[in-house]
DNA sequence: TTGTATGCGTTATCAA
DNA sequence: TTGATAACGCATACAA
């Protein structure tokens, strides 16, 4: 691997001009800079980021730490943030937590240790700690989810009140007994999509605990799914708290015969490619999943130019999109 | 932030003696080992990668490469790539290239300057090129694809065997008309389905030329797929080389009324959490997705402990689970 | 068993 | 404008 000094070299100048040359600085004769770059192709140079990155006390890597690659909600927000990230010239690593504190753990310190840029992440509950990472003063975003003091930037949906329009909409499309799937406790979105749905119902003069906790990933909501439709006074419609529960919903639907629409309404939170193709099509609330992505990179490279900007928050809107699943027959 | 010296100060020791006992090597007295560690926690001490890894010459990150984000193949294979690689104590960055070529050059830079400890990729298409990786000596492995010249370390599923089996199991099934969108030329896995297609056709002594090309990414089928059903002679049955092609190819049904299994036949390869789910359930070539990440990363870390190994080549199996849109009613 | 000293490849400082 | 050199933080060869 040829290092810095073999284009030196090679081009019979000093290692430091080949860094400016290199590095496009100005204060380099144009005929000298020219021998440089011709050497460096020549012996196939590549710098070397880790030496470059160990002299600069920086990287140009930032990381995103979400909790499940398989749902489609975190992979559109990965793809909105590496759209912006690239253009900006830095690359991405994507982590993977699996919902798991342990793995969360793992990848903060690997962040940690990597000294990477930035780091966005969907915090995976109550006891994520990012302490070491401002203690290093390594900029932090949260997505989806608070961090558990709420401070800092934040790019979030109000998923609240969405939770309410889904519920508000079963309601006015004369569904009476309205149940509800959410996430694990602890989990701001799953207690807040929850907290909505009992607002609406609320409001209407419903009981509003007709409701189960369940993992966010998939498999684990379809038994408490089937516990409610069980239920002695089983619910007219269903309100799941992601794409990954609803896929365990409509299992849980198809097992007791139940059709979507007409034997029971059903709406979910996020807009899988999917929603559109089952039979009927799916109600969903559709957050704007690639505009978080887009909105956090850009958040976290303002604050990677400036430390000392004030935090910012954003929060953002989920909008429903009616299909044929809550469309009562 | 706290560094060796820091440590080995407040330890009052040297620091070659804080970085033997950090790494645990046997030569350090246990007393004098737990003043160091007592001295880094008590400073929060966090080593630093990128010095370490500049002195020891390697990373223990590894990187993975792979087309496409959204498609839940390439997350499985994620998936399966990550459990390995985790309890190897590696980390583990993902790269979406999109399927651009620009990108993936872009990502394999990316990795040849941060010296990750070795490389798995699902080649763009013909033009990927790994000899910038090769020449430094960076392990890799080709998944799903093989690369251009064919040679080196892989994990593949017989894509052209599976097609047949496709196509072999509509014509059991009485279709006889049968179609098939397949992706770009130059994909591997787009040409031998094709082929597979074909001889399965062929053998059957029917005509095989009912086919379209189309982008391996959600949205490139619809136009394609529409065209097949309006030929003069319009399909029975389709085949869809794809998820993502699979779901324009619904998509396209849709539009013309045609409804899986009763109208038209149809079999995609991959095995996405919707097909069940849809109605009628789609027939699929299931291919063991998480598998394939599993045994690359394997592959990989036989080949990171010992370059001198043969190269190995993987040849996975992928099995129809017929569901009933291929079922003529 | 411990400490000293060196080098990994790069960039930044300072003189020339 | 260029070059010599120090320093980034760590791990190891070698000496003690």
């Amino acid at each position: 691997m040829a290092t810095i000094s073999d284009v030196a070299a090679r081009a019979g100048v000093s290692t430091a001009t080949v860094s400016r040359a290199l590095n496009g600085k100005s204060t380099v004769d144009p005929e000298l800079a020219a021998r440089v770059q011709a050497a460096a192709t020549e012996l196939g140079y590549h710098p070397n980021s880790l030496a470059r990155n160990l002299r600069r006390q920086e990287t140009a890597v930032l990381a995103l730490i979400i909790a499940d690659v398989e749902n489609p909600f975190f992979t559109a927000i990965a793809r909105g943030f590496e759209d912006i990230a690239q253009t900006a010239g830095y690359s991405v690593v994507l982590c993977n937590t699996d919902e798991n504190e342990e793995k969360e753990r793992r990848y903060i310190n690997v962040a940690l240790q990597e000294r990477v840029a930035g780091v966005v992440l969907s915090p995976s509950g109550p006891s994520t700690d990012v302490k070491s990472l401002r203690e290093r003063g390594t900029p932090i975003v949260a997505v989806d989810r608070p961090l558990p003091d709420g401070t800092g930037d934040q790019v979030l949906v109000d998923s609240r009140r969405a939770a309410h329009t889904a519920a508000k909409h079963l309601l006015d499309n004369g569904y009476r007994r309205i149940a509800c799937v959410t996430g694990p406790p602890g989990i701001r979105t799953a207690d807040e999509r929850l907290a909505g749905y009992q607002d609406a119902l609320r409001e209407a003069g419903l009981s509003n605990d007709l409701f189960r906790r369940a993992e966010y990933r998939a498999g684990g909501a379809r038994q408490p799914a089937l516990e409610l439709l069980d239920d002695p006074r089983p619910p007219d419609a269903l309100i799941a708290a992601n794409s990954m529960i609803a896929l365990d919903v409509l299992q849980a639907l198809a097992e007791r015969k139940l059709r979507p629409g007409r034997d029971i309404g059903v709406v979910t939170f996020d807009d899988p490619t999917w929603a559109k193709l089952i039979d009927p099509p799916l109600t969903v609330m559709a957050q704007p999943a690639y505009d978080i992505g887009a909105i956090a990179a850009r958040m976290l490279l303002d604050r990677i130019a400036d430390t000392s900007l004030a935090p910012a928050s954003r929060m953002l809107e989920a909008s429903l999109v009616q299909r044929a699943s809550s469309r009562r027959t």
